[in-house]
DNA sequence: TATAATGATGAATTCCTTTCATAAAACCGC
DNA sequence: GCGGTTTTATGAAAGGAATTCATCATTATA
């Protein structure tokens, strides 16, 4: 069975031209290398050195394996690399899962400065589950978890990242712009704008109108964030996004922005692990950039949402 | 230090689940090969596989480890299977990449003669690649590439073999067949056939129907040439095939050709090699042969195509 | 809860590699 | 051509690493 050590030494024969020059580099004696090469000769039934004179020649089997040896030690020296990156716990990689539509935006603003300090993790945001983002996490589909709504699962922990507060975003021109706060019943005649996400997962939802038993006149799926508010500026639905993702459109989009009831929605993102999950330092360093990435609160300006600490 | 046993075992450990498994394929005992992982884990510093249940998962470096194996224990297999031809006389072995669908059937008029004349070189053809033929070109993967689309990469020649003309076929009774140049916008209504390749690297797509940006109505594969024109041949759709592949069917099945636009989609075709492969007087017969079989040009037929020189 | 399946572990053993000692061959200078 | 030097080849002995055996611990299954 050809072996690495096989390849090693076929390699330094080759590039040194003698046994003897191939023995010291490698730490053996003279003979053990000759009886390697007799014994790889007879596994494989081919001739691979001949004697020229005093010094050894390669047959045509020989330079073909020399080929070999140069290309698969390169790779062999590669791999161990990289598993030494790994031990040092430079190298890996952390599937982060988003269940919190709005916060890609503010995952970015984490992964930029992540990816920078940390060139050989490899970072995979994944934004669809087949079940849940705890199933994800659980079966190891994923690392971490964003979400706003972290479930006491053993074997996982969850780490609390800031607080926002869910607003009603409507058109500036809206007939309810002058007010401070929106209740259910104001917005039974409106259309409902959110993320393609199952309704029981929608806050405005399960935490504002089904408490009021009532409901929006109508409800519509928009994938993209700017698309959406395009779309409630220009009147054509209202729609529930984080105080913080308001604030960074309020000077470009004509709108304004509504307390959700008289104490407003407030939530809280965590950040989601395995508790036993081998600790690396880039996933400390992960969480540490996570902890320190707050979003720029909501200024109260047609909304009497206040600011939540962090 | 990583050994090729070490790959064999990670290999087999991923391939089957369980060490037991592992251990009865590779005729050795679940304890060897738990001791032996639990070595080679030492050394590199880092865990490989962990347990899961009374299974076995793999870490990170693990899965990486795998990857790696994968690679690394096919080209030792390669590399032993060439070593055994050597010791059994052959001269070698031939593997041959084809990334142009339709030039199979022209392989084969080229392999013909050539097995007759080397019947102690092996030869083996393969049409898929893990990422790009020029890639498994300059892996050794394979040993050369026939394309239509030469790379400019450093270690690598392309010898130019015939040039052709990529030409649109429809039934005969379609409504174009009284024309002879096809234009994109002709085509709009049609259904594409094609081989199963990426739509990047359909010339039709990429040179003929997104410069006039358009498309064809839908695109569908068949991966068998006779049930592609057939399906031309039954007004089930379009195909572009080259001139030489057509000439062959235009007798048996009611097909009509047209260029592809006013000058007419030329391409060339190309076979790579490695600069530095050690030369091979059956690799030289091969390109030899290569060279002197020429498709049987496209005879004017209700088509403006001129037939390509070589 | 008993049973089967699986992985881990330490000690003993086996087998393969390596070394040692030496021979044989080839080159070098004289 | 002949010692001196360099290099590879070889058989026997030594050494060491990989493997096995026996057994335990854990977990899934019926």
């Amino acid at each position: 069975m050809l072996e690495r050590t096989h390849l090693a030494i076929i390699h330094e024969v080759h590039r040194l031209g003698t046994l003897t020059a191939a023995a010291r580099t490698l730490n053996l004696s003279q003979s053990a290398l000759s009886h390697a090469i007799r014994r790889l000769e007879q596994q494989a039934g081919t001739a691979l050195l001949y004697k020229h004179g005093r010094r050894l020649r390669f047959t045509e089997a020989g330079h073909y394996l020399c080929g070999v040896a140069e290309r698969l030690l390169a790779q062999f020296d590669h791999a161990e690399t990289i598993l030494g990156a790994f031990a040092a716990g430079r190298k890996g990689s952390l599937r982060i899962g988003v269940e919190c539509h709005p916060c890609h935006r503010w995952l970015v603003r984490v992964v930029s400065p992540f990816l920078a300090r940390w060139p050989e993790v490899d970072i995979d945001i994944r934004r669809e589950f087949q079940f849940s983002g705890i199933a994800a996490l659980t079966q190891h589909d994923i690392d971490m978890l964003i979400t706003p709504d972290p479930l006491g699962v053993a074997g996982l922990c969850f780490t609390p990242l800031f607080g926002y507060e869910m607003v009603l975003v409507i058109s500036r021109s809206h007939p309810l712009a002058i007010q401070k706060v929106a209740r259910p019943a104001d917005l039974t005649d409106e259309i409902l704008l959110s993320y393609p996400v199952k309704d029981e997962r929608l806050d405005i939802l399960s935490l504002f109108f089904t408490p009021a038993q009532c409901r929006p006149r109508g409800h519509k799926h928009v994938e993209d964030t700017e698309i959406l508010l395009r779309m409630v500026a220009a009147g054509r639905g209202i729609s529930a996004i984080p105080d913080w993702l308001a604030a960074e459109y309020l000077n470009e989009l004509p709108l304004s922005t509504l307390r959700l009831g008289e104490d407003g929605l407030q939530k809280q993102l965590y950040i989601g692990r395995r508790d036993k999950d081998r600790p690396a330092p880039f996933i400390d360093c992960f969480l540490e950039i996570a902890k320190d990435t707050k979003p720029a609160p909501l200024r109260a300006q047609g909304t009497g949402a206040v600011p939540q600490k962090s």
